[in-house]
DNA sequence: GATGAATGAGGGTTCATTCAT
DNA sequence: CATGAATGAACCCTCATTCAT
């Protein structure tokens, strides 16, 4: 066959692949993941029912392949964003904020993020990791002391995504990004003043903004 | 009839409540709660499905009936476990390990209360409230510092919760409860080797264990 | 014990019997007599589910006794209202405009008996009986000329069945009463004119209403 | 593939439907629609439960497919098996002997569409629409004169109906049908004797019957 | 008689998954 | 590969009915 001969990579398959995880981005941020089903993901994509299983042997596969994308796409842009920077609090900081900013400006997404995560809680390691390289940073330019690194991993996660938890569930008071990094900040061992006046330092810009389309 | 003459109440009805929520327990916990259905509390609990509905109009409310007493019966005997601390550091210290520990000890329990309050978010304020006075104690104090409130009870609960999931989900250093109990600390304001050292001081006994029977 | 030693019949066993009749006659009014259950009529009925079957075996049975008083209550009225008119035609004309205005005046009184007389079928021949001696007496008189009087049974009954549903449905012509009353006549072979002037001379008045308590 | 070449529509689907339809029909008139269950009619038709709801959304969607296939095909029937017959009288008197005949020939049959259309009754709009067209015609052809079109519809549908109820209930006497045509005829106007006589005009025959298969 | 908790058959509905076309 | 009809297990929920108190 002599299909497009310079790229490498079949297109229609993997096209419609890409349709159906967006349709189930979609579906998920729309009525949450426990509540939506594969027929709605593929008529959402615009494809037989059927087709599905040519992509994915199961919802959760097709979670997986949500969450990956979404968590990659995130922290890949997250992370390119703050790339000039080389304080590793300042660094944290940085990303705390931009994940309750999430929370903030688009609800229904940090929700069908955190649905999917705790699905398939193997996942939250594609965040995880570039968070660990913060924090490793961190402690190796002295500026974090911690008692063990899980206990760390656990307070940097676990308190944005409380925070993100508040903020999607209603009114959070107007420093909540900030006083959230804050904490975050004086968990890892930076002094109250300082972390305050880190976690107020303005966001670098992202070029094409956080979340893709919608 | 000699009936106990003081309780008036007909103890049939409360009885099979019991044993419904009871059951609730041990069906939530064996395989988590999003995969388990009313026919199978019904079975475990003895009793035919359609008793189930002349106690619960549905699965959320039997999750919130088992939420409120599994919430209520920690904090109460945890509360109860350390009345004479007045430190609100050493409380909040206290408190934390107490709630990886549950994880560390039962994790199949641990699971079943955080998968409960996933879904009926609200109940975690059962819990929370506790938590609040502990943490508004040492703002009074002086022992805590805290850029808001808000910011401050989601690094707690949410430190906590990662490091129960975390302690849930497989191999934990030995030292993860304190280490916990040390970063909790530390976001409040305390300074590191004073965290340290309180989380590593001895737990208060609790009578008749902290979970009840199982 | 003295109970009431004047009247003969117990009163307490007849009383809740008839607490149940009411109470189902509201709920059926209420919700249709298809999605009206036991329970709900007990409960309406104050009374305990149970004690339902202590008056009647079944749903049928009390959807029975709910059709005979129903209709033996209506008929009762009715017939005496006109017991002084000997002309059978003003006495069918008053008859069939009394159960079409029921219809446009107590909708939901007159939907639960139609459908309580689809149930059971049997009993709009307390109703018929009625008709039947009016439309006999027509016939003595020489009113009334008919082939068979099924058919004109039939065309009585069935006609202002369907005047009522159509009643019940919506909206109707300001005449519809008369127009029914007129069409009846004319099936039972009285001509146009006096037909319709017939169905035009009023009503007799009833003294307490038709419908018992709403 | 040599499949029918002309007809593209894909046959499969279509064929369920229609075995879903006539299972239904049959299930309905051996048991009645109230006791009829979806999963009975899914037995009946040799498919899955689950295909049922690929079909029709509800019962009472499937009831109305049934209804609207019912009526459609005997109207249709009836109205061709007089398209020659010009006097509305003749006309409406063939019509209401072929309902009545039907109840007598074919009771469940006849329950069945009565069952189907008290559930929906919208949908005996689609046998009114053409008796309307008859009672009009009638109208302008100056063969009838009534009160109000409304009542006269319902005198018509009204006392078939109870014919048909009649006849499906029990014993009725030989000139059922005609003596109905007769009472429907004098309630339009017609006068007894020429009401009597056209009532007693022969049918013209149906060419593949009334009732399809059964 | 009245009570009301318990029963369990039965019905409606969803949905992941299969498979012939 | 895509299609989409069919499948059937599993679930939720209702409610007439029973029965011990």
């Amino acid at each position: 066959m002599t299909k497009s001969s310079r790229q490498a990579l079949p297109p229609k398959r993997e096209r419609t692949r890409r349709q159906l995880i967006d349709a189930a981005i979609r579906v998920f941020a729309g009525k949450g993941v426990a509540n939506s089903s594969i027929q709605e993901i593929a008529v959402a994509a615009g494809v037989a029912n059927g087709t599905f299983y040519n992509h994915f042997p199961t919802k959760e596969a097709v979670m997986e392949a949500v969450a990956v994308q979404t968590a990659r796409t995130l922290s890949e842009r997250i992370d390119e964003s703050y790339r000039h920077i080389t304080d590793a609090a300042e660094r944290m900081a940085i990303g705390n904020r931009r994940y309750v900013g999430l929370a903030l400006d688009h609800p229904e997404w940090a929700r069908m993020m955190m649905d999917v995560v705790l699905v398939s809680p193997e996942l939250i390691e594609v965040t995880a990791s570039y968070v660990r390289e913060d924090l490793q940073l961190g402690i190796r330019q002295g500026r974090f002391r911690v008692p063990s690194q899980l206990a760390a991993m656990n307070a940097i996660i676990g308190t944005c995504t409380g925070a993100m938890r508040t903020a999607i569930a209603g009114t959070v008071p107007k420093n909540h990004a900030q006083a959230t990094a804050t904490v975050v900040l004086r968990a890892l061992g930076i002094d109250f003043d300082e972390a305050a006046e880190i976690a107020r330092r303005p966001l670098p810009p992202i070029p094409g903004g956080l979340v893709p389309r919608d």
